[in-house]
RNA sequence: GCCAAGGUAGCUUAGAGGCGAAGCGGUGGACUGCAGAUCCAUUACACGGGAGUUCAAAUCUCUCCCUUGGCUCCA
């Protein structure tokens, strides 16, 4: 049974779907005026790994992610540097889904244009103000707080609490926490509606969204823990009200913040590093190692030096998998006696395994599950005997575990170098191998000091 | 002020009443012409301070200290 933390409940409940083994998960994608950062890597890679084990569970599951491709953000980047907005939300959209690609992050089914869903918007708009829900005024159509006695159940506030602003309110509102749903607006970009020109609120996207692929009510809502207040709150307003039927989503789930010397990276601070940044330095599946290392909702601290740990975590691995592979061009006998031993090791990890994930997606603990599992068996592989069958037991389940945290231990390396030196050095090791052949250890020393002084380094078996 | 999340070995993190964890790092050994890599073993006052509950507390309760975040831009 999957348990996983309810942030609307502050406790973890047992998983169960409005039908049967199929999830509906929703998460908040990205506002789409600048390239992503590794904060936001954080969020798709820990969701990517949840709808990973949700599938390999036997749920089918549809992803849908939002892309936010009109907003005060968008249009003040545009007006900067002069460029049409909408050109600019399909350029960072564009950006956003190679980022996403690079990190291996393809869980998502579906990514939802905000202004391919006005209709929609608009609709459910139309019926906030039907039910009174909601108010027009000269700026434009407003969220009544005060209708919604469940406001703040998310978050755990009273509306009481909500006053303080940092932003003045608009004196045209009834409280000062209404939210916008539609703003009245004849500049570029605009669409045409009942009130009149205008553009979406920021919050009404996601549930016209997910009210159109999902209907009112679904199995899981995720996103970012800055997105609990007021994000959330107020979809929740939005789309309860509008249906009348609660909750509109069973299980809100939240990842933590990655943080940069113990302060949250953020664009408004400017300590951001973009994803495209990061891939320069380190492989991908470094960085994903390096998340899923920690637990999705604790704060998650970014350094060099924690990214360089993470790197020789993962290689050992790596190497696990290759000495899987020398091992079976070995010629060993396709049985042994000892291939029930192996089993017992690898079933009971795998149990474990799952036993971890099923706890909240603990993949710190599964990862640590799988570390044991590497060196218990490397340990039985120096006292007894092995054979092939063993072998390819082991080498499937490291590719189990591999789809669903997303790591392809399979891939030859973590390296990267381009072709010409890479034929170029290839020419000198086996120069070098000759030389070790006749035993010239002085001159297949130089070569070898040569090239570590290039940062090439050469580890002889 | 209000609402949250944290403080566990040198570092990064699991664990949530009773078998003292995982990785990185350190040390030793195996291997190697040597080095490295690899593998094995080992190491480390481990649970922010104080009080309480209990036969038993890192884990529950209270209190204090510290860090971070949210409070209408945010993954």
């Amino acid at each position: 049974m999957i348990k996983l933390y309810n942030t609307l409940s502050r406790s973890k409940e047992n998983l169960n779907t409005l039908k049967k083994n199929r999830v509906k998960l929703f998460v908040c994608g990205p506002t789409v005026y600048d390239n992503s950062h590794i904060g936001h890597a954080r969020t798709y890679i820990s969701f990517d790994v949840i709808a990973r084990y949700l599938k390999y569970q036997g749920f089918s599951v549809f992803y849908l992610q939002n892309i936010t491709d009109i907003d005060d953000k968008i249009i003040n980047r545009a007006a900067k540097t002069g460029r049409d907005p909408i050109d600019l939300a399909r350029e960072f959209e564009a950006e956003y889904l190679k980022d996403m690609k690079a990190l291996g992050v393809e869980s998502v089914n579906i990514y939802a244009r905000a202004t391919e869903h006005l209709p929609e918007i608009i609709a459910q708009i139309e019926t906030l103000l039907d039910k009174g829900f909601a108010y027009e005024t000269e700026s434009g159509v407003y969220f009544d707080e005060s209708k919604f006695t469940d406001f703040g159940k998310l978050s755990n506030r009273k509306i009481e609490d909500l006053h303080v602003h940092r932003i003045k309110p608009d004196p045209h509102k009834r409280n000062p926490g209404d939210f916008a749903l539609w703003k009245k607006k004849d500049m570029k970009p605009f669409w045409d509606s009942p009130w009149g020109p205008g553009r979406p609120g920021w919050h009404i996207e996601d549930t016209a969204i997910t009210g159109e692929y999902f209907g009112p009510q679904y199995d899981i809502h995720g996103g970012g823990l800055d997105l609990i207040f007021p994000h959330h709150e107020a979809e929740i307003a939005q789309m309860e009200s509008a249906s009348g039927l609660k909750p509109m989503v069973r299980y809100w789930m939240h990842t933590g913040f990655l943080n940069v010397k113990g302060e949250k990276m953020s664009k408004s601070l400017g300590n951001f590093i973009t994803i495209k940044e990061l891939l320069k330095e380190y492989p991908a599946e470094v960085f994903r190692f390096f998340v899923l290392s920690t637990h999705y909702r604790s704060p998650i601290d970014f350094s060099q030096e924690i990214l360089e740990q993470s790197q020789n975590s993962l290689k050992r691995i790596y190497k696990f998998h290759e000495t899987i592979g020398e091992f079976l061009s070995d010629g060993l006998p396709e049985k042994g006696e000892n291939d029930e031993l192996y089993m017992e090791i690898l079933e009971d990890t795998r149990s474990k395994f799952l036993e971890a994930m099923d706890n909240d997606f603990n993949t710190p603990h599964a990862l640590s599950l799988l570390f044991d599992f590497i060196r218990e068996t490397n340990r039985k592989f120096k006292e007894n005997d092995t054979s092939k069958e063993s072998l390819y037991n082991i080498k499937s389940f490291l590719t189990e575990i591999g789809e669903i945290l997303g790591f392809n231990f399979t891939a030859p390396s973590l390296e990267v170098g381009d072709d010409l030196t890479g034929e170029l050095i290839d020419i000198l090791i086996n120069t070098r191998q000759k030389l070790r052949e006749k035993k010239d250890w002085e001159l297949s020393d130089e070569i070898r000091n040569k090239l570590g002084d290039l940062d090439i380094n050469l580890e002889d078996k």
